[in-house]
RNA sequence: GGGCGCAUAGCUCAGUUGGUCAGAGCGCUUCGCUUACACCGAAGAGGUCAGGGGUUCGAGUCCCUUUGCGCCCACCA
């Protein structure tokens, strides 16, 4: 399209893969410095971030939306400072999440992963992950993401199994790596074991039941151990009646595993039963009681069933009181023959039946409604079982301890820093691992069990026979490991680890670990304490977590509640910059943001703003004939020979400028990325658009000003282009290259745009000004807005028409010549006549039928005839001077106090001048009102 | 049980060394198609910054406390 031709609106539609194409094929993505490559020098400073590995199959959700805008623009904003910058993208096998949708598949056309067998579902898997694996990527892509694709990993390519493997093996070698029985999560419904980490409890209503652990008559032989036999069958009756401990459980299944009775060592109602035996429900195992301190004499009935093999404290308590360990339940959550009469039976059927067995047999003393706190598959939502089960286990507490210092001494930053308290909670804390998962999909286990000598043999390669007795008859671990496991290492295995790769060597530790607080302990944390055991260093310094979207009344967004937002489809309709702006400025760090379309809106209006101020300023470009269109304008090089000839307006544009400039860094520095886009936005769009450009209108249409303002558009431009490109990089990339055009130069990518510093702002508007020149111009300036917008605002309550312009009489006292310099630019902006505008130092006397103004020092008169109505006049003025007279009160109480003697001397100066401002308009306001 | 966050204009939210910090967007009222933009411009209404106490010359901003909402960790059967 011709530079005469741009749209009126921003088309985002037809501009951003467009804008995305010409940035990926230009390369602009790569770090500048490849340490790959010969021309590199190792002395400039990398940037890096690893992308947090979207699941392969996922799709995109406002979670992704949000740290890859996020990610982005701390990427783009270090690029621009000239680091060289690594992005690297990748994605996550998702072990579970994705073996789900392949087995949903499956059954689908009618099969199962049991019955095609692991080898040919792993194959259908890897087929899949061929056919969706991209879509999330493309949909990264759009959103604006400039990693370095070249460098794309996936957990499960080559090189990243072998990283999972060197890792496996050096923790196997150095002990910190075993297996054995312990008491685990189960999810019947997955089949697997899941970490701690991976059940969400959830509060449900449900029941406490009440029954009776009957004692064993002191007669009856002590050896019985038949579990059920006709003869407990007939003492049905007679139960119930005899001495019981009474017990409560929220479980009555798990009576089938019990192996003791515990109460506390004092507790004086049981203390006698202490050594004795009881028998179980319908069973009839007989079982001891013991005593155990963990055992609350307040909650239920004071005495605890022990179930070891399926409870966390009851597997403690069986520990140290070496009960035996049952396991009722099997791996689909059925009773085990362990459950005697009710093996085979569902976890929930037996429940019932077993509870209605115990009625019937006079066992049961009540139940009662009960709050229950229900662990659930974070995954499948079904309710997790613990249950014994032989795992894999690494060994934390080390690497926990490791991890721990890093945030404590400094080496590693958590932003914002209330969460290193909820991170060393949780290290502090940590129980071991357990790393092996029974699917198929991910890193098989890499270690061979010997049939011969019973052995594992774990190495690096995979073995033809057992290390230990050479046999061939070595079998490999079925289960494989959990997924952040590898997600743990990708800092460093992406980038070539366990080789010593020049791109390891270089970008290695990574700069920032962006990702939502949601997986601060799944993954932040594992790859602090991985990356310190193995490459000896921190993975990155600085850990800055965001929140989570919500929709705008704060309700978490679900399906089911039909409140979910698609990123995909919001950037169809309002744009990418829109809802990247959005993200960005919207949320701070750390806290939830709730996301609502109209502020999306919004940000696709200011996008448009955006552009549309481009247009001007390029069409501004485009109409200056002939003036020295070879040299760049705006570079600072030709700016010499402005001086002198600066208007107001110039010089207070510039000073705001520089002001903003000085604040987003600041903000970026301290991660206020949100604050550092609202001052862009405002400094644009009302400093800039509203004022400035409004006044370079009138500038460009003098001779003598009009070059100047063209160069003031540009460079103002060009600046917030730099400044806005970090947060919007679309509409800006494409206004940069239209304005690039107009200006003659080369038309390079923005990317390779400098980010404003203070080497140009010093050098312009007027270097020769004296230090402090700034605060000068810009109250200058402000005494200019205060006056057109009093004007404005006289006339909308006056109701003149906007069109019409009108006379004016102006006493500028002090600031007379800055007025009179100003008089046409005061005059175009407030619907003045010029010709009819007269500004003096002082009135003899006040003009007839004109409303009176004042601001400042400044008195304005508006003849206005016919619109003058002496009594609405006096009410105005009077409600001005009560308004400067609580001002003048206010402040000369407050001078006369402490705050005089007390308060920084600038602070009370400041204060000092607003009285003596509201003094002198004070003053002339009484004179108004005594003429009128 | 422990810890944390949030309560600021009708709605959604900014406001990080305590001194124009009382703001933005949307919504609302009144004008206006002024050749960058109606995805716009101008003017305006609207809040004792949840309640109470304290520190300070000065607090939305720090401390204590109360109330309401939300989250995390632990998981007393």
């Amino acid at each position: 399209m011709s530079k005469h031709e741009l749209p009126k609106a921003y088309d985002f539609k037809s501009t951003e893969s467009r804008i995305y194409a010409m940035w990926e094929k230009g390369g602009y993505f790569k770090p500048h410095n490849d340490p790959n490559k010969p021309d590199f020098d190792p002395n400039v400073e990398p940037f890096v971030i690893s992308i947090p590995p979207p699941n392969v199959t996922g799709e995109l959700h406002l979670g992704h939306a949000m740290f890859v805008s996020m990610e982005d623009l701390m990427i783009r904003y270090h690029r621009m400072k000239g680091y060289s910058t690594l992005w690297v993208p990748g994605s996550d096998h998702a072990g579970i999440a994705t073996q789900l949708q392949v087995e949903r598949m499956l059954r689908k056309e009618g099969t199962s992963r049991e019955e095609i067998g692991r080898e040919e579902f792993l194959r259908r898997t890897w087929e899949w992950k061929n056919k969706y694996g991209g879509l999330i990527q493309n949909q990264i892509r759009r959103l604006g993401a400039s990693c370095d694709w070249e460098r794309e990993r996936f957990t499960l390519d080559e090189g990243l199994s072998r990283a999972v493997r060197e890792a496996f093996v050096r923790l196997y070698e150095k002990g910190l790596i075993y297996r054995g029985p312990r008491l685990i999560n189960w999810s019947p419904g997955l089949k697997t074991a899941v970490s701690d980490l991976e059940v969400e409890y959830s509060e449900e209503p449900g029941k406490l039941y009440y029954f009776k652990y009957m004692l064993k008559p002191e007669t009856l032989t002590p050896l019985r151990l038949l579990p059920f036999s006709e003869k407990m069958r007939g003492e049905k009756e007679g139960g119930g009646e005899g001495e019981y401990i009474p017990v409560a459980t929220t479980r009555p299944e798990t009576i089938l595993g019990d192996t003791a009775v515990a109460v506390h060592p004092e507790d004086e109602r049981y203390r006698k039963y202490i050594g004795k035996t009881v028998l179980v429900p319908i069973l009839g195992r007989e079982i001891p009681v013991i005593a155990d301190e963990y055992v609350s004499r307040e909650f239920g009935t004071g005495a605890l069933k022990i179930t070891p093999g399926h409870d966390p404290n009851d597997y403690e308590i069986g520990l140290r009181h070496n009960l035996p360990v049952l396991s009722m339940l099997d791996r689909e959550a059925k009773v085990t023959e362990v459950g005697g009469p009710y093996a085979g039976l569902d976890r929930f059927e037996c429940r019932e039946k077993l509870w209605n067995d115990m009625k019937a047999a006079g066992l049961v003393i009540k139940e009662e409604p009960y709050t229950l706190n229900v662990p659930r598959s974070q995954r499948g939502g079904e309710i997790v079982e613990p249950m014994i089960s032989t795992q894999w286990f690494v060994k934390i507490a080390p690497l926990a301890e490791k991890a721990l210092a890093a945030v404590k001494d400094g080496r590693i930053r958590i932003v914002p820093e209330r969460f290193e308290k909820i991170y060393f909670n949780w290290l502090e804390n940590i129980k071991d691992w357990c790393i092996s998962r029974q699917l198929w999909w991910g890193h098989r286990i890499p270690v061979w069990y010997c049939a011969d000598c019973g052995k594992e043999t774990v190495t690096r390669e995979d073995p033809t026979e057992c290390a230990h007795c050479g046999s061939k008859r070595i079998e490999q671990d079925p289960d494989v490991l959990d997924t952040w496991f590898s997600s743990g290492l990708w800092p460093f295995s992406t980038l070539g680890w366990p080789d010593e790769t020049p791109d390891l060597q270089y970008f290695y530790p990574t700069s920032y670990m962006e990702t939502g607080y949601d997986i601060l302990f799944f993954w932040v944390a594992r790859m602090i304490m991985l990356g310190l055991e193995f490459t000896g260093k921190i993975p990155f310094h600085t850990v800055y977590l965001h929140g989570l979207i919500r929709d705008e009344h704060g309700k978490k967004m679900s399906k089911s509640y039909g409140n979910v937002i698609d990123p995909l489809q919001v950037m169809d309709e309002l744009g990418t910059d829109a809802l990247r702006f959005t993200l960005l400025v919207g949320s701070t760090p750390g806290n939830d943001m709730n996301l609502s379309l109209s502020k999306v809106e919004a940000n696709r209006n200011f996008a448009n703003k955006i552009w549309n101020a481009g247009r001007f300023v390029i069409n501004a470009v485009n109409a200056l004939e002939g003036a020295g269109k070879e040299v760049d304008r705006y570079t600072g090089t030709q700016v010499d020979k402005y001086i002198g000839k600066w208007t107001l307006a110039d010089s207070w544009i510039w000073a705001r400028l520089q002001a903003l400039i000085r604040d987003v860094e600041r903000l970026f520095q301290t991660f206020q990325y949100g604050q550092a886009g609202q001052l862009i936005y405002d400094f644009f769009w009302s400093d800039f658009a509203d004022w400035y450009v409004e006044i370079a209108k009138g500038q460009m249409q003098r001779e003598e000003n009009r070059e100047q303002t063209v160069v003031t558009l540009a460079r103002v431009m060009d600046i917030c282009l730099r400044l806005l490109h970090p947060f919007t990089p679309f509409v800006t990339e494409e206004i940069w290259g239209h304005l690039r055009q107009a200006l003659l130069t080369s038309p390079i990518s923005y990317l390779a745009a400098d980010w404003p510093n203070a080497l140009i702002i010093t050098r312009w508007p007027e270097p020769r000004e004296p230090e402090g020149w700034e605060a000068g111009k810009i109250a200058d300036f402000e005494l200019l807005q205060d006056i057109v917008r009093s004007i404005r605002n006289l006339r909308a309550e006056k109701g003149v028409a906007p069109s019409k312009r009108i006379a004016a009489t102006i006493a500028g006292g002090v600031k007379t010549s800055l007025l009179q310099e100003q008089a046409e630019t005061l005059a175009s902006l407030a619907g003045l006549d010029h010709s009819l505008l007269s500004i003096l130092s002082s009135l003899p006397s006040k003009p007839e039928n004109a409303a009176a103004l004042v601001v400042g020092a400044v008195e304005i008169y508006l003849p206005l005839s016919g619109l003058v109505n002496l009594e609405a006049e006096r009410a105005r003025l009077q409600k001005d001077l009560a308004e400067a007279e609580a001002h003048i009160q206010r402040l000369e109480k407050l001078l006369a106090s402490d705050f005089a003697k007390k308060a920084p001397a600038p602070i009370v100066q400041k204060e000092r001048d607003k009285l003596t401002g509201f003094q002198e308009t004070a003053e002339k306001l009484r004179r108004q009102l005594n003429a009128t």
